[in-house]
DNA sequence: GCGGTAATTATGTCTATACATTATTGGCGA
DNA sequence: TCGCCAATAATGTATAGACATAATTACCGC
């Protein structure tokens, strides 16, 4: 065994859990129990056991005990893959190619247009995502030049806009709406599909802080793509 | 201050992290420089650091340093709200109809039928979701009657096969894909639309251990109905 | 120089202890 | 019986120290 004990307490708890032993409600050990099963100090229980509780898997309250929480499907992971890696894992070629570039003033009838600009400008680029030279995504992407002004000195030739964005902005906070709808005449064109086509749109915001940062709309083909949402295999919930 | 000192490290390191004070990559004091600035143990240093290392937030490594990460996009909390709920709250009314049920031994030719029935044969329900009478999605569902098999007396004349599952059954691990289709023939008829009309598609599979539970797809009307999923309020993350 | 080895330094784990906090339980008195 | 209060039992926070582990750095013999 060279998995430490705290891991290991850890994830004997989560077993029993998981396997359903310890039903949703059930009050498990508490620490003095375990540090006398385990033939260890309290500190090494408490670590194991705030884990669980981090991972959702339990709760704990003072003077009651620790419980098993009840899985909740509210909520899932969902796995937004950054598509240059994913068209490239899947061993196709991936390209980004630049459909439109230019800055310009909010539009002021679009409340989300002006909260996104602050006090400057936006940046607007158009693009589309190919995957061995078939479109995969066309994007419409809505930059605050207020919060970002050194974007407006990149020409995106060897980038797509979001890997940039990636790797030159930290960012806080991020909502993504997920829908699915009819391609219109310029979405069918540059994804060269027909009009009415089944499309999966993302829309995604991005903040720092209050600050917006940028507003991305993506079309995909919506036979090309779907996204993954995880709960679960709590294995991939500490860390890593 | 009334909370904790070492939640104090975390939030002040974090707020460094995000503020973009300490940019990705750069080295953060370490253990024993913060024990002097905050006047505290190391075990308390080490928590809060701890804390942000299995946030994602930051990278430990052994005689070199913590050092801040950078960011990933790549998963979001996605919530998958209850459908009577949801609709309940929108102040409409929710109905379940209830369009077929029977039970049959898995298709052989579908690997994940065979796998999803186990030693037994499948319950397969059919029926639509419906807002105000209008319908919302269409749903498929197989029940593997090996691991649910008192699923058999019940006739969802109540409560949707969905919820009773919810209510009834603990499971473990789920897996939920995403994807935009075009209504067929059946899916059109049901959701009174058109052939071809965009349809946000969703495929959940849910496990307890390794047993399948249950694999439903729903397609719901495009115009009709998105999902949302977030990533920051560094709040949420911690615990709680 | 070059390569292997030892020292150093930072994090990782764990113990033993102390006191704080808080919700429950039980008892005591009006 | 009801309500208040104190004892109790559980987790929460924190300290100080010990040893483990791992990776970098420095040194030393060749």
């Amino acid at each position: 065994m060279s998995l430490p004990l705290h891991e290991r307490i850890r994830s004997e708890m989560e077993a029993a859990i998981l396997s359903g032993a310890l039903r949703p409600g059930a009050r498990l050990p508490t620490e003095q129990e375990l540090m006398r099963d385990y033939g260890c100090a309290r500190m090494t229980v408490s670590k194991a056991l705030s884990a669980l509780a981090s991972a959702g898997l339990i709760e704990r309250r003072k003077r009651a005990g620790s419980f098993v929480a009840r899985p909740r499907v509210h909520s899932m992971m969902l796995d937004i893959p950054d598509l240059e890696q994913e068209v490239t894992e899947r061993g196709q070629r991936y390209r980004f190619e630049l459909l439109g570039r230019r800055t310009a003033p909010p539009d002021p009838a679009d409340a989300e247009e002006v909260q996104l600009a602050g006090r400057g400008e936006l940046l607007v680029i158009d693009g589309v995502h190919f995957a061995d030279d078939m479109p995969l995504a066309s994007e419409r992407r809505l930059v605050s030049l207020w919060s970002v002004p050194e974007i407006a000195l990149e020409d995106f030739a060897e980038i797509s806009p979001g890997a940039w964005l990636l790797g030159h902005v930290p960012w806080t906070e991020a909502e993504t709406r997920i829908a699915a709808v009819a391609a219109d005449r310029t979405v069918a064109a540059r994804l060269e599909i027909e009009t009415g086509n089944a499309c999966l749109f993302i829309e995604r915001r991005t903040w720092r802080g209050d600050e917006g940062i940028t507003l991305v709309r993506q079309h995909f083909v919506g036979s090309a793509y779907d996204l993954i949402a995880r709960f679960g295999s709590a294995r991939s919930m500490g860390g890593v």
